[in-house]
DNA sequence: GTCTATAGAAAGATAGAC
DNA sequence: GTCTATCTTTCTATAGAC
């Protein structure tokens, strides 16, 4: 495609898109602090060196690893929050997802896997303020939309990380059906009009 | 007290008591990852070798602290649990003690900000298998009550995350008496026994 | 019982060649 | 556009003096 390519490739475009794919697949693996960008970069076939090149800094690419994380949910998405039982939609989404061995829902998990490190919270804050609390928030009707919109990505974040990351075993070895049951119901009432 | 004092007080359960406190506030506040030995070493009035000296390494620290905070829980209390509506004792505490500036729930913050790393990950894994579950499923009855337990745990961890260490708007900013009454319902639903 | 000093590894970021 | 090489800092853990 191009005049030659003694190193490497050698277009900035698709060397770009492979360092934010592998930061999204690194970042919700380990976390803001548990990955370097020596190993993204590497996953991503080039040196460190471009990460900086191309995002500035470590902080600078996991920005734009949030922001694409925020504007591709796989869980609290409109269909499943516009659908007749948003509950139920979403908690199969869920209990499916959070099971071991699968596709594992990486935008949360990027989130709860780095907030613990300051730098990485405050850029979190930022593009949740700016996205997900609107989308959510305009979907939900009735008193106090916003509040039970938290509330609910709250109870989302909290199933994944206590059964996903923690692996409490009351709800990462239980019947499926029953949490699905049990989630969903409580999803419901949040999203539903009445309290 | 003792024969002399050259360097510190030489007195080796006040010194590891020191460590222990000093590493709980830091490891509440930064993480595991966050802080270092040094850090919390200082802040205990030692240096750095003392903490392997006690507690055999950094991970070995970090095991107690998290046992000594399953130990002495502050919001998932047996008074709490066992009261005529255990939801709406819980969110009251909650609410409270997750508004900025409060003395703040250190005890699931640790486990939130340092899931993060697997060391300290497989360590509250460990400790929270032989503690906390047992605790909380002792308390509650009915059908499916350890599945019921473990989703009141998650919603509690959501919550705690989303409000105080996101800082989500919709949960940060809100009335908490509104918050209170939905939480507190949302948590009597799951510890009572109607699904 | 506590210290200073240091080993050894790994991190983020930058300079400058090609 | 990408590389190699390096600067600087910070981390856990250990050796050995007092």
């Amino acid at each position: 495609m191009t005049k030659q390519d003694s190193p490497r490739s050698r277009n900035a475009a698709a060397t770009r898109e492979a360092i934010l794919q592998s930061a999204f697949a690194a970042f919700a693996q380990s976390g803001y602090d548990g990955v370097g960008v020596r190993e993204i970069a590497g996953t991503a076939g080039v040196t460190a060196m471009m990460v900086n090149r191309y995002f500035g800094s470590k902080e600078g690419l996991f920005a734009e690893v949030v922001a694409s994380a925020m504007n591709a949910p796989s869980v609290l998405t409109r269909e499943a929050i516009g659908s007749n039982s948003p509950g139920r939609a979403i908690a199969a989404a869920l209990v499916a997802r959070t099971t071991r061995g699968e596709p594992v829902l990486d935008g949360m998990r990027i989130i709860l896997n780095s907030a613990s490190n300051p730098r990485a919270a405050e850029i979190i804050r930022e593009q949740m303020r700016l996205r997900h609390h609107a989308t959510v928030a305009a979907t939900v009707g009735g008193d106090h939309a916003g509040e039970r919109a938290g509330l609910a990505l709250a109870v989302v974040a909290g199933f994944q990380f206590m059964r996903q990351m923690i692996g409490l075993p009351a709800l990462a070895q239980a019947d499926p059906a029953v949490l699905e049951a049990m989630l969903g119901t409580t999803l419901d009432r949040l999203l539903s009009d009445g309290a």
